[in-house]
DNA sequence: GTGAAAGCGCTAACAC
DNA sequence: GTGTTAGCGCTTTCAC
């Protein structure tokens, strides 16, 4: 291993030095020094040992991302575009699948600040923080993405950046009921998120508003599916729907949890020989790449990640970086959008 | 920050036996002082310092692994099969996202090189290793997923699992053949890559050998794309099509580079007006989970992603563990599998 | 069986 | 401007 001493050595300067230009304050020697360090340092093809910067400054400039499935497209896209913004700041990012399993999360966040890594974006966990409650205690600053801010602020979390998850089930069923749906149908998987609950709260809040419910025979979320953790959000779509059209007096829409569901719900809808939207209208939510390249279209709702992934890395290294940021400043709400496709329909008469 | 001083005063011990009981070497003392020292590590909460850690021991227990794609499913498998394979083997996983940049690659292999990852997985990179020459020397173990293995044995790559795209390609294109296809083309994007190259070589072969070709006005490879960075393989995949179905004489079926550019295709059909598979035959490579739920199901090959995961994880750990491997077991093969569904049928007559 | 002591490669005072 | 020095938190001989 080639260490900062071989660098000062060939260069005729001491090892501080090295450190300073290695650090930017190449503005304290004379440039010739400088640029005979820089030569050494090209020349040993040296590159500085993270470890040991790490635990001598206590500083860090990587970030970590949690996201709950790396199965979903949808993380994909987050994984992208987060990476791209923490490089765009010079920091680097470590990505974490935690498979929507709390634990496996917790085991995660504390490698990454067992490792020195104190900003963590977390992708909609389950329901709270209170299994993080001691990690934040000890110095862990999470950002939460895409996660209810009133949970969010109530633990301490460092900054959030969400769209309003109620707000895009009320627009997905007041879309439908516009087209004049009164048996909405909703498949979700049996896990429960922030997102997801409020989702299902804001279908039920547009429902109510048009004098309509969701019964218990139209709300499928994988009960008795075994197996499930292994299964893909697809998988459970088609097995979802496939239920709910078989009941007596089945939905003519269905709301799905998330795109992935929705794809899947396609193929059930057509396993029964449904045909979409002509005799069931289907939507999601997320809008990944493949909403526009499946037949037909599918209606959802778009969250602008890349947006999101810019502004959650810009306030997470803030505060990972010490600043203060006003409560009104840091948890910032981006608004959901109804992007309509070839998956709905008006009801047939 | 808690230290192992901190624990070793709770426990009334010295610093070096709190650091045998975390290192697993409790079995040199007396199992009461063991136990006092656990009790000590719970209540206060004590997680090691990894950065002090590895700086002190050089060793360090994860792996990284480099995507060349986030967006597509296909890596978001891997990447979750990775992990979990890492996971049984107690060490972590760092993910970094390349993006198919030689350079971002070369960039996050030498952040990890410096971080102390020495054990790292390449997702089907460019062309060969060259950029990582350096790295290499300076003992970065590189485990090659899904490449060529000459290729990777003529650069001191640690180990490699593939699948042989050759094989993969002739397999497919043979497929088309017996269905009575004769005009076949290729949908790839223009990025080399030694998977796609082999892929294509392949299907080169398998025509060949029924004396057929592949001219040239049938083979798109986004010549003339612009911006074709920040598109999605599945956007290629669908411009892709519709400029082969648009010659003179069009293909019968068509094979695309991945299954995210035939996802892309079955659009680019159905914008023209063409049905799959009646039209047009379309088939992929990679059996993401979608090609079974789309309509039709997609023909496409398929690659033993969860077993190629473990095995890599494998190997590796025992290349930066120091283990001397011998060739014959440091380079696995394994067989792909034509997977026939619902997007090929007999050419129409 | 347990503790004292010497660094791992680097940074940041503080000398010079 | 540049070098000297004292650790960061841990592991690991080597005494006791």
């Amino acid at each position: 291993m080639t260490g900062i001493h071989d660098v000062a050595k060939v260069a005729g300067v001491s090892a501080s030095t090295v450190s300073n230009v290695i650090n930017g304050r190449g503005n304290k020697m004379r440039p010739e020094t400088r640029q005979r360090v820089l030569d050494a340092i090209e020349s040993l093809k040296y590159t500085p040992n993270s470890a040991a910067r790490q635990l001598k400054s206590g500083q860090n400039t990587t970030l970590g991302l949690i996201i709950p499935s790396a199965a979903n497209p949808f993380w994909g896209a987050v994984a992208h575009h987060v990476e791209r913004a923490a490089r765009n700041h010079q920091y680097r990012l470590l990505i974490c699948n935690a498979e929507r399993d709390r634990d496996v999360e917790a085991r995660y966040a504390e490698t990454l600040l067992g490792s020195g890594v104190t900003g963590v974006i977390l992708g909609s966990s389950p329901l709270n923080f209170d299994h993080l409650r001691d990690l934040i205690r000890r110095g862990l600053k999470i950002a939460a993405f895409d996660q209810r801010v009133a949970e969010v602020e109530q633990n301490g979390v460092a900054c959030s950046v969400s769209v309003d998850q109620h707000l895009s089930g009320m627009l997905v069923a007041q879309h439908l009921i516009g087209l004049g749906h009164k048996r909405i149908g909703v498949v979700t998987g049996p896990i429960k998120t922030n997102s997801r609950i409020d989702r299902v709260s804001g279908v039920r809040a547009a429902l109510a508003r048009a004098r309509l419910e969701l019964p218990e025979d139209l709300r499928w979320q994988g009960g008795g599916v075994i197996g499930f953790g292994d299964m893909e959000g697809s998988e459970l779509g088609r097995i979802g729907i496939r239920e709910l059209l078989s009941r007596d007096n089945p939905p003519t829409a269905v709301i799905c949890g998330n795109d992935m569901y929705a794809l899947g719900a396609y193929a059930g809808a057509r396993d029964l020989g449904y045909r979409v939207p002509d005799d069931v209208s289907i939507v999601g939510f997320d809008d990944i790449a493949m909403a526009e390249i499946v037949y037909p279209p599918l209606t959802t709702i778009r969250q602008p990640v890349l947006a999101m992934a810019e502004q959650i890395v810009g306030l997470l290294i803030r505060r990972v970086e010490g600043d203060e940021i006003p409560v009104d400043e840091a948890f910032i709400h981006v608004p959901p959008q109804l992007i309509v496709r070839g998956s709905t329909a008006p009801i047939r008469t």
